[in-house]
DNA sequence: AACAGATTGTTGACACCTAAACAATCCACG
DNA sequence: CGTGGATTGTTTAGGTGTCAACAATCTGTT
């Protein structure tokens, strides 16, 4: 009785992803604490660090890849401490768009450099070639995850 | 001015690794909304399942890396479904044993099956040594992230 | 010009996780 | 015994995400 239940190479792949996304995300974590950023705000910053123009919430909503109605809070934290700014959007005065202060730049460029320097140290045991693999295959999971398209054709017609 | 930042394929290797399991989890809370289960909750049951005489909710927050206060609301959820039952622990009033009902075993019995499929179908595309090679770096990089006290080696001596 | 429908940012309700504090209970050591 | 220090589950407050609904605004069509 209770049948074994094979669970296979592909499951623990999925549950290792799993695991090392929750361990990574934890760990960056604890790492941007010491600027008393959480990882959401710096990916807020990083990703306005080439954004002379800036964006507007809902452009970085989707950048992130969440929902807009988090950007209220998130901007608004990074505003108060002067790390962000909302100017008017010319031509549209429903939205901002949201821009990196000159404090914001110098915040950013402090951080970087130790946090790739982090990121290269926690998978220096991945040569280059294997990096690029684990990307690619990470990629393909991602795609596969978010198609639940396929008919699948096991479901005995 | 704005120095160019190289990334590198081990940087893009981690962003894929966040993009992967923030997709994986979200399809996963569309896959168990069928049962009106969250994915933790589908998580508790699966760890009870090969366990007769159930776990303390200490265990099982070890078990699935959460906190403790996190099983309080967890279990009142599955119990008032009849899914679970909290047993008076043998020899230690403090504790209970969580273990799965008739109903909840049931329940398990009709998701793991798609549940399996599913996920076999969705690393498909994975060969079985590709998804252990894949299996073999997540838990490099996990242990790693949760490690910076390696003064990693390759740091210019 | 004017209206219908889409889009923007905000709000409020909810889910889920963490962490600190607490009472009840266990355990080890004198 | 009995007493001090751990452990268990719960509560509470806080962070972070989702989603639905809303007013303000834009856009396209007539």
């Amino acid at each position: 009785m209770e049948a074994p239940i094979v669970t296979g190479p592909r499951y623990e792949a999925l549950l290792e992803l799993l695991r090392a996304a929750d361990a990574v995300w934890n760990a960056s974590r604890a790492f941007f604490a010491r600027w008393e950023l959480s990882p959401s705000q710096f990916n807020v910053l990083n990703v306005l660090r080439d954004q002379p123009l800036g964006l507007n919430q809902t452009e970085l909503s989707q950048t992130l890849v969440m929902h807009r109605s988090n950007l209220t809070g998130l901007v608004d934290q990074l505003e108060s401490r002067g790390l962000v700014r909302r100017r008017e959007a010319p031509g549209d005065r429903r939205s901002w768009r949201v821009v990196l202060t000159a404090e914001g730049h110098r915040l950013l460029r402090a951080i970087l450099p130790p946090y790739f320097e982090r990121i290269e140290a926690a998978l220096a045991h991945l040569s280059l070639p294997r990096a690029r693999r684990l990307a690619t295959d990470l990629r393909r999971v991602r795609k596969q995850a978010l198609n639940p398209n396929r008919p699948d054709p096991l479901s005995r017609a």
